[in-house]
DNA sequence: AAACGCGATTGACCCAGATCAATCCTGGCG
DNA sequence: CGCCAGGATTGATCTGGGTCAATCGCGTTT
């Protein structure tokens, strides 16, 4: 949240060498298109804690997440967060309909992103259904997501919730980084907890206590699954 | 939940005389399309209770809500509920990735959806791009609900929760029956316990207390609200 | 290398909401 | 009309997770 320092790449990159080109919504396009569609794009740098966008504001731009990873969030008026995602590389942002984004986004260590602004975004669309096809899969994913995690959110408990969110989180990388029982976690406990709906205290005696049972190892800048099999009993999916 | 007597009306309606012509997907379509559209769906009815798919079945068809409400619900293997939501006129159902449903709906009261078999529809989307876009459009609002849910469900105590849910309830129901303070509320303290992340006796205490502070009636089949200022207050948007 | 700052952990205690257990309607039916 | 069933309400009690308050660990600054 520090006085940002936002770089925008001067000249352009290619679609074609773009680490996300498989993922994301530009899957739907081929070649000749996504050759116009690099123009529209521009690379933007954030650093950590910094904020892409906030909750209200005017949306005038969407964009794919290329590198890093970002909290997704909503405040209440009394300061209450709620972490509704967490952005990796290949996710798409900015789909409203009122006009305003309706949650906020910020960096957790240094993230790079894929800038559209929304009138000529909108205009590329409209000539492409597929690029629109592409786009309602993504949606319609989340939207899978977002139920899954009110079922966690409203009728599990702090040790279920945590389970389930080590296994989901790994379960995300594994598609990013491959397979390991090694979870990095880049957010704060903090994080952790405004997504689970828990406190701090709660998420970090969790996981005292996994690691006493011998489930997981508390490791620098993550934790190891000791037991995946036994976190997924835990987690009761 | 009974043994179910599903009534299919053998010959057609007119979507041009459907309640809900101008809410619905449908309303993407121009007359000409609109006619075509009218031999694909077929109207079901449901009578209270019956299920009308049920979480990991394979989806066969979409379906257009036109009278009734509906709850959306998934379950935990041990029993536990979650409500994602509640369905009703003009909501569109059956979107997913997977071929299956990921989750369950079952009839509150009288249902009549119009229903669609999923290989005929999809290739009608395929030529209307204005189809797809408003299917897209009705994706991200409910995304952008489900994201507000889960700041309630995450974040929001049983009072604030029941106000909420008082309000939201009424909101969906101005479009469909009119302003008014008057909110029935077809389903039963259990689904809405279900639906907040809390226990049906949470639910009647919280009514309860309400009452007794003069700021709702509970009526029969519903409630009222007498100031409804002191709710929005409660509810801490 | 001492001092600092900040996130994470741990402990003691508390309370909102869950659980358990009676009633209490209310509408349907013999 | 009285009985029954199932939802709703109410009361008593319990507890998972929140709150409050140190303390720890560690990387950074001077």
């Amino acid at each position: 949240m520090k006085p940002s320092v936002v770089t925008i790449e001067p000249n352009g990159h290619f679609c074609s060498d773009c680490a996300v080109r498989t993922s994301a919504v530009c899957s739907s396009l081929n070649a000749a298109e996504l050759r116009e569609f690099e123009h529209l794009g521009r690379r933007v740098h954030f650093s950590s804690g910094e904020t892409v966008f906030s909750e209200e504001d005017i949306t005038t731009s969407f964009c794919n997440v290329l590198e890093g990873v970002m909290r997704l969030y909503k405040l209440l008026p009394d300061g209450r967060r709620q972490i509704v995602g967490f952005a990796l590389p290949g996710d798409f942002l900015g789909m409203n309909l009122s006009g305003r984004h309706n949650f906020s986004a910020d960096a957790i260590g240094a993230v790079t992103v894929c800038q559209f602004a929304k009138a000529p975004f909108g205009r590329f669309i409209e000539e492409r259904p597929q690029l629109l096809r592409r786009i309602n899969e993504l949606a319609i994913r989340e939207l899978s997501q977002a139920r899954d995690h009110m079922v966690l959110l409203g009728r599990r408990s702090a040790d279920e919730k945590v389970a389930a969110f080590l296994l989901g989180w790994r379960e995300r990388l594994l598609a990013l980084k491959g397979a390991s029982d090694t979870v990095p976690l880049p957010m704060s406990r903090q994080d952790i907890a405004d997504y689970l709906g828990l406190t701090i205290e709660t998420v970090s005696r969790t996981f005292t206590k996994l690691e006493r049972h011998g489930v997981i190892a508390i490791i620098h800048g993550g934790i190891s699954l000791l037991d995946p099999a036994r976190v997924e009993a835990l987690a009761a999916a």
